[in-house]
DNA sequence: CGCCGGGTTGATAGCCCTCAACTTGGGTGG
DNA sequence: CCACCCAAGTTGAGGGCTATCAACCCGGCG
């Protein structure tokens, strides 16, 4: 169970075994059903989460009623609302399971608590923040790009995981409709 | 020179005499006329940059021969492009001077050996990294909105910088054209 | 077997881009 | 100090990409 937690850890930076026991320690399990929600909108977001099976998506309901997509996250993914954490305020997004679903979680306040008692955690955090910043910043600049080469980027990246989402899913995190997403892939 | 950049580390941390003392001794200073490079495409980016004094545009220049703005940095901001620090290849983007400028630089590699000698310093470092995150997370969702809410939210966040800034960059960073965004000041 | 969510396809419309011409203003050099 | 020049901004016309709406198909699940 916490084989891949621990692995993408030690990408990063190496724990030891007793740093390695007492993060662990502080990790709940929880397991959900597809379609069922991690987080809703207007809750408070107390938790990161940690993807070890499954599928998940975040994504905002705006005021016209559509489903916007920030991102999706697979096994060996964060998933989180960090603005909800960093302010303590509501958080605007919706997280649901695409499939069957394990996650193991961490309590932000018992997260700051580590990053004291093991300043390496810290570095881990500070580090994957930094890729995922510059993975949203990636974005940004494909979102001003056509519907065709955002597809093309899409599917070179993440081509793998995309028989696991519906494609309205993938066309709303592209930012298009998903007549032209289809329209885009059945043209080839 | 110095109260700037101290006094927005202190917002997250608090550094100790001796610690502000070795940090301010890894800082070179430099100052940029306007139009002048920070950095520019093909060049690996070595630093992370402060901002003093002045203001800066960061971009990409696409195969059509179009600047994409991908942010702007006033006084108190940090800039740079992580994706060339954290894979050491070479930057895809642009940064010039808006105004004539003024910032503290840090080069990564010391970066890295203070955040052993200084824990606080790698905490400050991963709590606006966060901050930086959840403002890009942000923006995406905005790119999904029409020009004119895209121009209102940046008027309500940023309408202070505004008369610093030339429209058709403010319009790319928006990513619409200028006559766009021309078009929707004037209806008012 | 029926329902429903997801996908497909066509017709239409609209937002915004592009191109072009003109205006304005600040900076620079004579 | 003035005149020129170029960058930036303004305004109009036209078109294209993509959204929207609608109808229909399909497969899986209850």
């Amino acid at each position: 169970m916490y084989d891949l937690i621990l692995h993408n850890i030690s990408r990063h930076v190496s724990l030891d075994p007793q740093e390695q026991e007492l993060f662990l320690s502080a990790l709940k399990h929880r397991t959900l059903r597809r379609k069922e929600f991690l987080l809703q909108e207007g809750e408070r977001c107390r938790h990161d989460h940690f993807v070890i099976k499954g599928s998940l998506r975040q994504y905002e309901t705006d005021e016209e009623g559509r489903d916007n997509v920030m991102q999706f996250a697979f096994e060996d993914w964060w998933i989180g609302d960090w603005y909800s954490m960093l302010t303590g305020t509501p958080t605007v997004f919706n997280i649901d399971a695409l499939e069957d679903t394990e996650v193991l979680m961490i309590e932000k306040t018992r997260l700051d608590e580590l990053f004291l008692e093991i300043p390496k955690l810290e570095r881990y955090f500070r580090i994957i923040m930094q890729h995922a910043f510059v993975a949203l910043q990636h974005r940004i600049l494909f979102l001003q790009k056509s519907a065709e080469e955002r597809y093309a980027d899409f599917y070179s990246r993440y081509g793998h995981f995309e028989q696991r989402v519906a494609q309205q899913h993938i066309a709303s995190y592209l930012g298009i409709s998903r007549e032209t997403l289809n329209r885009i892939k059945n043209k080839q």
